[in-house]
DNA sequence: GAAGGGCGTGAGAGCGCTCTCCCAATCCTG
DNA sequence: CAGGATTGGGAGAGCGCTCTCACGCCCTTC
């Protein structure tokens, strides 16, 4: 089964190569009558362009990375299907690609080269670790890169975040409102920009809370909050920086004998499916991932069209989610 | 910035293109001094294939897709991710990337279209629904496809799958060796092989269990367990078609003033991140999904290489994972 | 009625690569 | 040492598309 060229559909509309694909690109100096002759032959016939030499021409690929963070934390991570779900609802009408990449050995680098030559045309960059090298070698180079998350380092690069701040403060003046006496905090990675801004914010609001570390992952929420029953066993109110920690947490608090939120209240951050399936279900803050998500596919879409263009970062407006659990 | 060509390296290591793209692509009929000539040049000009040029000779275009369901029910797929790292640990070394498409109005159509015209070199589908024609017009055209579960009517088709049946079999035997006198089963959708095997292997295991119907998600869980502690009080062993439901079932069960494993012991299946988020954790049965993930891929890429070459599905054995719930 | 300006069309030159020839050089064999 | 076999390298023809450029044609305009 051969496939059908732009000739064929030229031949068969009775134009010349350069008019059929006027008609395909949707060039509006074409004569109506052309027009039609082009569109009959390409239905006729069943004509579809071959992307590999249009992108040799065109030097776009047309497809676009998504790089995320090791497996190990990822598999666990709630938000990838709204992130992908938020990307390709923007990037698909356009027939854009999304080809996903995981951080493994060497992932980073073949990410890279992809860019380099030209297989990509951009990368959204979720979660990179501090001191990641890749971003800064992605501006230097000028590349078009979109950052899903404010990097630590601050650098010439764009990026989409929701106010880490101001969410952490939402969570605070809700136990504020219901007056807890005793108010504490479990905290994400202070090595991150969401793990410090949502300490930072929500000290601004309750700066006398308890502070227990933890580092986002469930076991460290469980950890933390047995620290906390032991150091402050009179706690009426936590803010726990990740839903996914309160998950783990809350367990502890039912062991220790407290009920949520009638002896603890209890505030998490994300909104993620975790959220949902804590017992009671968490009061959270929310983050609008996938609109987040499909502003960082228009952010890339945009540097890919208009290369070297400025750096322009979104930040996105948190909202609090009231359920059971505070 | 220009780019660096072939014809490039090839001047510069004094040879001609031909040879340079040989020692590109790896042929053994190079001279060693050549091939050394050539890899100098490589790197010393820092030359990357032009992957549209090769793809549009060779008709490959070194990408798969990923077809998932719609949006609203993988958010809530705690395999999603076990699947991409399973596929792209196969494929990426390869070079080949992983093109993520989820199921939205004219999507399915997309990806036929994507296959067709050679962007594509293959697909995975996931969870097709039942009477969904994609799959008999992508095995019409001969279009390299592999399934993610048995379809539900037979057809001449790849996929791989694990062996239901068996891992329904394997949760009624545990619930048995506890001693469980009085056991019923939350079923999945009867429409579905998933949903059917897991009851038919169940049955076989259990004749005189109670029957209530689920459809997979969290809150048919917790709706069928309402009803089973309805209709069938003394219930005290139940397996859960899905740890998700399990997920939802559990709380109701709390609230109905069972202790879970004490008065109703629960066997979940899928093994998936749902059954660590429960309390208590989930006794359920596994599948390893990533390793299925892999031979999806590996089935795939081979029918890539060797088209029309013969069906052959491959079954995975499930295991059951005790925990604590049963 | 001639000159000027659009506008739509076709010819053709690539884009960077692979791969099929074909030729030259080397090797083996009798 | 001649003949054939084998091997490595080069020339060049595409792959299917876009896009520039130049050429008609028709409609103005004085």
């Amino acid at each position: 089964m051969r496939r059908v060229t732009l000739e064929e559909v030229a031949r068969v509309a009775g134009v010349s190569r350069a008019t059929a694909s006027r008609v395909v690109n949707g060039a509006s100096t074409v004569d109506e009558a052309l027009r039609h002759a082009v569109e009959r032959a390409i239905s006729s016939t069943g004509y579809l362009p071959n992307i590999a030499a249009r992108s040799l021409v065109t030097r776009r690929a047309d497809a676009i990375g998504l790089l995320l963070p090791d497996e190990r934390r990822m598999l666990g991570d709630p938000h990838l299907a709204s992130v992908v779900s938020g990307v390709t609802g923007v990037v698909r009408p356009l027939g854009v690609h999304l080809v996903l990449m995981m951080t493994g050995p060497g992932t980073r680098e073949q990410a890279l080269s992809d860019l380099r030559c030209g297989r990509l045309d951009g990368v959204i960059l979720v979660h990179t670790y501090p001191s990641d090298p890749v971003p800064r070698q992605l501006i230097a180079e000028g590349l078009p890169v979109v950052l899903a998350g404010r990097p630590l380092d601050p650098m010439p690069i764009t990026y989409v975040d929701v106010d880490q701040t101001a969410g952490a403060a939402l969570a605070g003046r809700r136990l504020k409102s219901l007056r807890c006496g005793k108010i504490a905090t479990i905290t994400g990675p202070q090595d991150t920009p969401a793990g410090q801004d949502r300490l930072t914010g929500f000290m601004a609001e309750v700066p006398d809370a308890v502070v227990v570390h933890g580092d986002f992952t469930r076991q460290s929420g469980a950890a933390a909050m047995e620290q906390l029953l032991r150091c402050c066993p009179d706690v009426d109110g936590v803010f726990i920086a990740s839903d996914l920690m309160a998950n783990g947490a809350i367990p502890v608090l039912h062991r220790g004998g407290r009920k949520v939120p009638d002896d603890v209240a209890v505030v998490g951050f994300d909104d993620s499916t975790a959220a949902l399936t804590s017992e009671p279900e968490l009061t959270t803050v929310r983050q609008p991932i996938s609109d987040m998500a499909a502003e960082m596919a228009r952010q890339l879409l945009r540097q890919i069209t208009k290369p070297r263009s400025p750096v322009t970062s979104v930040v996105f407006e948190p909202s609090l989610v009231v359920r059971e659990s505070g």
